[in-house]
RNA sequence: GGACCAUUAGCUCAGCUGGAUAGAGCGCUGCCCUCCGAAGGCAGAGGCCAGAGGUUCGAAUCCUCUAUGGUCCGCCA
């Protein structure tokens, strides 16, 4: 169920018989006409615009429309008042039965706040893609995180979402990491090994040299590159994408789809994309203009394969084809999206770090030109991540050593926090993340207020267990005993959830969700409070059992919804805090 | 030179795709624990929404320009 669409939908009911009574002139549009939660509680339960919008094309008063309006809904029981107010807003009033609607639903329907938004489209969602070099440091995590959780976001609001990983082994840096292996497996036969410029000496290919050892025995030792270079970046690929994957299931993340690179080479596959966007005549031969700003040194003009993003809003056309006759990283790209778009996505989103930012253009051109403007690609950014630890902030350097991986953080912070963290800001804003603040455990931190409010229903839940009090049937309870204001206050919070599902997936925006979250707690701590100074507001009511029940009815509602939300985050909802 | 993103309270950030008196946390101020739900609670102060134009019933939100900050900008991967 959704609140906000039933009573929007009574509001479209209510102008549609308007307008065949003759009040309102025929074929007014009710597209703009929305139903929202007020901005202020003292002005009702509800708001409709209708009558601001309809007023101009309908030629008359605010006013009128919405007295006329107003009349109308009180004709529905669960419309208890509609009253015109400010610039023409119909404010409305809801009937304490559809508070207990909320709350029933929230027990019973296990798929409360899902939507058919999505209507079962298939949605592609690409993230992290990081180079297959090395575990994953905190660079990556908030794409990889985002990209997480807003694929879970997608699905939760009825899409058929893939989750999906694109393995860069195509390029140079694959050769790199082969060569760094291949070192490390010289060292476990007991050589001597120094790591020059243009090799990776990092502990983590230990390893793996050991593991390539212990697979190919002594038949590398000493042997030129050509022997044995294919094979080790095959195995060297495979080693670091193990850790890649220990990475990202540390942070709770399991991809559908890992998509490599390196299968688009020498398969027909790169030259069948750039044929299709050939056959629609975007492919030319011609010469790049110099790049503005600094002038690289050695720029020299030449001629070679464009493609024609420039007809999609691109500000440059951009080379596909290298002099050398080699393809461009752009080349694969393109053959991996037209393969997506092949596969019958019907929409795609790219989750890319902040130094990808210029590629945005030509990749949503190429999008477009490959699908002939009909599957969307939708790209993120994820901005980058400052870190401060001690009051200061701490700078990440390869060569000084303090390089924070994935696991680092993970060890530190915990994935629930880590995630939550950076899932309530949006994803294209810097910010800061404070190792020190967000482990703390306050009502100072977001994470840790979640989640206690999440943990505090489940230890009402439990004494009243403890007491005796049935709670087989919550959903039964008669909520007439838990409809004091503060109480339908709360309801009235989860009512939103829906629509904040809806809202947060048609932006691709999961941080939402997480203000939500933070809001929906809010209440519940409120809520609790109260029964601090009003014993007729706490949960368990001695002697009187149905009273118990009807409100632990409604927070166990609340720690539904929170549940539900956490879920989406990929943060666990714990039962107990300690 | 150009692109993209940002600019909202002293600080860190939200602001539901154009709605009413712009919100939250921290910090600040003032109250509140002999007892039952204080890892606290309640209340308050604090804003020219970077600036200037424009669009309309109505703008923090959309458009243009300017300023500041961030991320980038060759056939690199």
């Amino acid at each position: 169920m959704n609140l906000f669409a039933d009573i929007r939908a009574l509001v479209i009911d209510c102008l549609t018989d308007l307008t065949t009574e003759g009040v309102l002139p025929d074929g007014l549009g009710f597209d703009n006409v929305t139903v929202e939660p007020p901005r202020d509680a003292s002005h009702g339960d509800m708001a409709t615009n209708a009558a601001m919008v309809l007023a101009k094309p309908a030629g008359s008063k605010p006013r009128d429309i919405a007295d006329a309006l107003a009349a109308k809904l009180m004709g529905d029981a669960r419309i208890v008042s509609a009253e015109v107010a400010g610039p023409g807003f119909l404010n409305l009033r809801l009937d304490a039965s559809v508070w207990a609607g909320v709350v029933k639903a929230a027990l019973t329907q296990p798929d409360f706040g899902t939507s058919d938004l999505g209507a079962g489209k298939k949605i592609n969602v690409e993230y992290v893609s990081a180079n297959p070099t090395g575990p994953l440091h905190v660079g990556h995590t908030r794409g990889a995180i985002f990209g997480d959780a807003l694929a879970s976001l997608l699905d939760y609001a009825g899409f058929d979402v893939t989750r999906e990983y694109y393995i860069n082994d195509g390029g140079g840096q694959v050769d790199v990491v082969a060569r760094s292996v291949y070192l490390r497996y010289l060292e476990a036969h007991g050589q001597e090994v120094t790591f020059e410029d243009g090799t990776y000496p990092g502990h983590y290919l230990i390893a793996a040299g050991e593991a390539l050892k212990d697979k190919v025995g002594d038949a590398y030792v000493d042997q030129p590159e050509d022997v044995w270079l294919a094979d080790v970046r095959v195995f060297a690929t495979d080693a670091m994408m193990d850790l890649v994957r220990e990475d990202l299931a540390s942070l709770g993340i399991k991809m559908d789809n890992f998509f490599s690179e390196k299968s688009l080479y020498g398969t027909g596959r790169i030259e069948e994309a750039i044929a299709d966007l050939k056959s629609k005549d975007l492919i030319y031969w011609g010469t790049l203009k110099p790049p503005k700003g600094k002038m690289p040194d050695d720029w020299q003009p030449r001629e070679q394969w464009l493609f024609k993003s420039t007809d999609f809003g691109d500000d440059e056309d951009r080379a596909v084809q290298k002099g050398d006759g080699a393809w461009t990283y752009f080349a694969p790209d393109i053959a991996y999206h037209f393969d997506k778009v092949s596969r019958g996505f019907d929409a795609l989103v790219d989750v890319f770090g902040a130094d990808h930012t210029g590629y945005v253009k030509r990749m949503k051109a190429a999008v477009a030109a490959l699908s002939g403007g009909t599957v969307p690609l939708d790209v993120k950014l994820a901005q980058i991540v400052r870190l401060f630890k001690d009051g200061s902030e701490f700078k990440m350097s390869k060569r000084a050593g303090t390089f924070i991986t994935v696991q680092d953080l993970v060890d530190q912070v915990g994935k629930d926090v880590a995630r939550f963290i950076m899932l309530m800001r949006k994803n294209d804003t810097p910010f800061d993340f404070d190792f020190d603040k967000v482990t703390e455990q306050s009502k100072d931190n977001p994470v840790f207020y979640v989640q206690y409010a999440h943990a505090r229903v489940h230890s009402v839940l439990r004494k009243a267990a403890d007491a005796g009090i049935d709670l087989s049937d919550l959903a039964g309870a008669d909520m007439s005993l838990a409809a004091t204001e503060p109480e339908n206050a709360l309801a009235a919070k989860m009512a939103e959830w829906p629509r904040v599902v809806e809202v947060a997936a048609r932006s691709n925006e999961p941080h939402r969700v997480a203000q939500y979250l933070y809001d929906l707690a809010s209440e519940v701590h409120s809520l609790w409070n109260r029964g601090n100074d009003d014993a007729s507001l706490r949960f368990l009511q001695d002697d009187n059992i149905p009273a118990s029940q009807a409100k632990i009815a409604l927070i166990r509602a609340a720690s539904v919804v929170i549940s539900h939300g956490l879920g989406i985050l990929g943060v666990t909802p714990a039962e107990e805090m300690r």
